[in-house]
DNA sequence: TTGTTACATTCGCATAAACGCATATAGGAA
DNA sequence: TTCCTATATGCGTTTATGCGAATGTAACAA
């Protein structure tokens, strides 16, 4: 049973809950995304997403500088099933939408051509650049 | 999801894990039936059983020198489902039935009147005492 | 009373986890 | 080249967690 307590761990923080919440809800959002949604520092959202990759239920595919994250299939079916469950119990967290809706704000921000500003500003609050208006590429599932 | 993080979090322990699957295939179980049945020490098995009972998923009930813990009904929707997955997920789990084994072989020695021996003894290799030949409460659910 | 037993809890230590900060890396643009 | 940006990671610090050993508590027995 030691690796399903090593899975647990994995959910045993907030941070990657939310994480986790919102790969359910997208199919695929890179790490400024996370950071935005999550209000968090870079490194805080970068690490956390390595956790979810180390024990397999997350991949990440690198284009150019951005890395996004996704889900990926589950081998160990404890796992897989807890996952399955908690996709359907957070939902019913009372800050789950709240969550979603920060992320929306952020990506259409994003589109509107802001940067992700990790070195200098801070995320939410970075003013509009004259940058590259590059689409984003997190895959809405509702 | 604070609530949910700190739930996952007493599932992030293998030894809580192993109690918590003792105490879904029986009814209740004294503190050294676990102490036995997980070959870990007094003070290691009453505080698990004390986190289990302080997120509300068990309790325990007194009976003279002898605490009896027992799962609890769950309030929380996210614990008290993710619980009743937990019970079938760790049911494939390899060693289970050997932990299963291991309490089923406790509790005949108990029955034979064999002491506890938390203050000086080892608890499986405690001699046979003459004593009160107490029978054991663990009411057995499968 | 004294002693024994089952359990809870405190203590001190060791390890692990989480964090911010700074830096490294590496791709893209100028 | 140089600069900027997105991400990863090493480092040091802080906090959390788990543990055994010892002690405390309360019930029972003699």
């Amino acid at each position: 049973m030691k690796d399903a307590a090593r899975f647990f761990k994995v959910l045993s923080d907030e941070s990657r809950l939310k994480m986790l919440w919102l790969l359910f809800n997208y199919r695929e959002l890179c790490v400024c995304d996370v950071m935005a949604a999550l209000e968090i520092t870079q490194s805080k959202a970068s690490r956390h997403l390595a956790a979810l990759r180390h024990i397999g239920i997350a991949t990440d595919r690198r284009d150019g500088l951005w890395a996004y994250y996704s889900l990926c299939p589950v081998e160990d079916e404890l796992a897989r099933d807890h996952l399955k469950l908690l996709r359907k119990t957070l939902a019913n967290r009372p800050d789950s939408s709240l969550l979603l809706e920060k992320l929306e704000f952020w990506l259409k921000a994003k589109d509107r051509g802001e940067s992700c500003g990790t070195t200098n500003g801070n995320v939410l609050k970075g003013k509009a650049k004259a940058g590259s208006g590059r689409a984003s590429l997190a895959g809405e599932i509702r």
